[in-house]
RNA sequence: CGGGGUAUAGCGCAGUCUGGUAGCGCGCCUGCUUUGGGUGCAGGAUGUCGGGAGUUCAAAUCUCUCUACCCCGACCA
């Protein structure tokens, strides 16, 4: 390709709205282009990109057996009204009538579209197992788009779905489908960790997420030292403390906290540690169908932050977890939310484990302006339900035993489910097993973020001249770069050669024929990452030479012009 | 959805408080110059000042209203 017939669009400056690293880089380096909130324009650059991410992906799905389909991004109300889906998707499910009044969405996954498929396809078990991907527009209306292609309302994934006679079958195609995927981010070079992870809506038994490692992810994991635990911070279990709890050594006492509502206020002016303030936090209840129902006390140990998945997970407690209004508290309590504790409440108590162990604690005296100290479980207040309610934290005990627990940042690009039968139940999709006897289909599902992964390879690798990309997804593999074009018939012959026989080899080769200066091209292919230039001038060509230099190498290399093709074809012998 | 902010040339911004008919840098076009890290000089083009309504002799500037976008919080690949 060559820069004058090419959409180049890279940008000299930082556009105003980008925030993070990998949004700046993607608008300047001229892969994308904002067109509404949340949906992006692909240029030539982003699309080279993209479609190598997706080559990938594609590929190892195959390797796995998996076979490739593609289904609407429109979708009809119906079938997400027989999964319950239609009702329990909030407004990111984004929805509208045709002309015949007929209600549709658009696709923010496509469980029931696929469910419906293979309900109609798949009549024997002989049929299975049979697992089927496409690569397709996602829209999800996501209330706060940002970060760019991060977290764009429209967005390519891989979706694969499989279908099982039982769990067995499902937990094979799982673990090969586990490796596919870090076969994909190996490939792509990123730095990845693969973690136990919470269901969300999507439903189902297990599930792992795949997180990049970034500063800038929005996730966060917690990490075993000393073993291969991982898990998404939601669902990392925070152990019982080993400790049991001490005897009571004081008598409860209430004291005047005037304007003291947070733990660090309370403290400060009791002279006590924050562990050993008790936090309660009052949340809405919920009933066997979780309908929303009372108000329920949560205690934590004052360091310690609640984990609002595994507390709406528990029966009882409305999902999602929703903090009382101020106005309902002082309703049941009569006082605010700052002077709340656990002693004579008449509704029902969930406590932390370490909150449990804790002896001779402050609390809310349930009195505005007032807390009590010298607290202990059972004599001044019944402990009905331990839980495990708390956010880890780092230097926590990892939950397989082995090791503290680190907590690091990650961008999740991944996510498998075993879902089970949670869709072929809903939407009554069997198959005939051996004894001709029909059995509902267990089902797994695996997705992966192809455009977020893009802005996670870039938020992993750069540096301050723009974009660090691997070979495996570089736009163009190598950048020509003549000083002096215009002038020099000399350098003009050796690169229209050079450029020829590159092109030849099956190489992409973006070849910078614009009369710029050499600073300004230099400039431009660092930007765009492409990880390998040759520079073609009078001056080398005066010794018979050329200069290569890689994207991330400290200096120029010389080259006899008559061995820079073997030069090159061995840096992409992996390839060629 | 709640809270905060922004909207002026392709991009980044000043001008708004105190009303007088729009400016800077970069980019773009022309010519010369320079030619190994965003050259220098000269000339040039480009704006319904986000939309609408109002106040005024006069509105980018004041008032009202609508819209879009961004940031901070609860969701997800």
């Amino acid at each position: 390709m060559r820069t004058s017939r090419y959409l180049l669009a890279t940008l000299r400056e930082d556009p105003s709205d980008a925030e993070i690293i990998s949004h700046k880089l993607m608008l300047r380096a001229g892969l994308i282009r904002k067109l509404a909130s949340g949906l992006y324009n692909w240029l030539p650059t982003g699309l080279k990109v993209l479609k190598k991410v997706e080559a990938i992906v594609r590929e190892e799905m195959q390797a796995v057996g998996a076979v490739e389909c593609l289904m609407p991004s429109v979708q009809p109300s119906e079938l997400w009204q027989e999964s319950g889906r239609w009702e329990q998707f909030g407004p990111e499910l984004l929805r509208f009538e045709d002309r015949h009044h007929r209600a549709f969405c658009l696709g923010p996954t496509h469980e029931e579209i696929i469910t419906d498929l293979i309900r109609g396809e798949i009549r024997s078990y002989k049929q299975l197992p049979l697992t089927l991907f496409q690569i397709q527009n996602k829209f999800r209306d996501e209330t706060r788009p940002r970060f760019g292609v991060m977290r764009a309302r429209e967005f390519l994934m891989k979706d694969a779905y499989s279908f099982h006679l039982n769990q067995q079958c499902l937990e094979e195609t799982y673990q090969n489908l586990f490796k596919a995927y870090c076969r994909v981010f190996e490939r792509l070079d990123l730095k990845f960790r693969a973690v136990i992870a919470d269901t969300g809506s999507i439903g189902g038994s297990g599930s792992h997420e795949f997180h990049v490692l970034a500063e800038s992810g929005e996730d966060a994991i917690a990490f075993s030292d000393s073993s291969d635990y991982a898990a998404n911070i939601e669902k990392a279990e925070a152990l019982a403390p080993a400790v049991s709890r001490s005897a009571a050594t004081l008598a409860m006492e209430e004291i005047a906290t005037p304007n003291s509502h947070t733990i660090d206020e309370v403290s400060q002016f009791l002279d006590v540690a924050p562990s050993q303030v008790a936090k309660t936090l009052i949340v809405y209840g919920a009933d066997d169908q979780n309908n929303q129902q009372g108000l329920v006390a949560l205690v934590l140990q004052g360091v310690h932050e609640l984990n609002e998945v595994k507390a709406g997970h528990l029966a009882g407690i409305f999902n999602p977890v929703t903090m009382a209004s101020e106005e309902d508290i002082r309703k049941k309590m009569g006082c605010g939310p700052g002077s709340i504790g656990p002693i004579n409440l008449d509704i029902p108590l969930v406590v932390d484990r370490s909150a449990a162990v804790l002896s001779d604690f402050v609390c809310g005296a349930n009195k505005d302006g007032f807390h009590l100290t010298g607290v202990n479980w059972e004599r001044d207040c019944a402990l009905a339900q331990v839980e495990d309610l708390r956010q880890v934290v780092a230097g926590d005990p990892s939950p397989d035993g082995q090791g503290l627990l680190e907590i690091k940042r990650g961008i999740e690009v991944g996510h498998i489910f075993q879902l089970g039968t949670k869709y072929s139940e809903a939407m009554d999709a069997k198959v005939l097993d051996e004894n001709g006897k029909a059995q509902v289909l267990t089902m797994g599902c695996y997705g992966i973020g192809v455009s977020r992964i893009i802005a996670a390879a870039i938020e992993q690798n750069n540096d301050d001249k723009g974009i660090i990309w691997p070979d495996s997804i570089a736009p163009f593999h190598l950048a020509l770069i003549p000083i002096n074009l215009q002038k020099s018939p000399r350098v003009q012959k050796a690169c229209d050669e050079l450029y020829q026989q590159l092109n030849d080899l099956g190489l992409e080769v973006l070849f910078d024929d614009r009369k710029e200066r050499a600073g300004v091209m230099f400039n431009d292919m660092e930007l765009m990452g492409i990880p390998h230039r040759i520079v073609i001038s009078e001056r080398g060509l005066d010794k018979g030479q050329v200069e290569y230099k890689g994207r991330t190498d400290e200096s120029n290399t010389e080259l006899n012009i008559d061995e820079i093709i073997e030069f090159i074809k061995d840096k992409f012998k992996a390839i060629l």
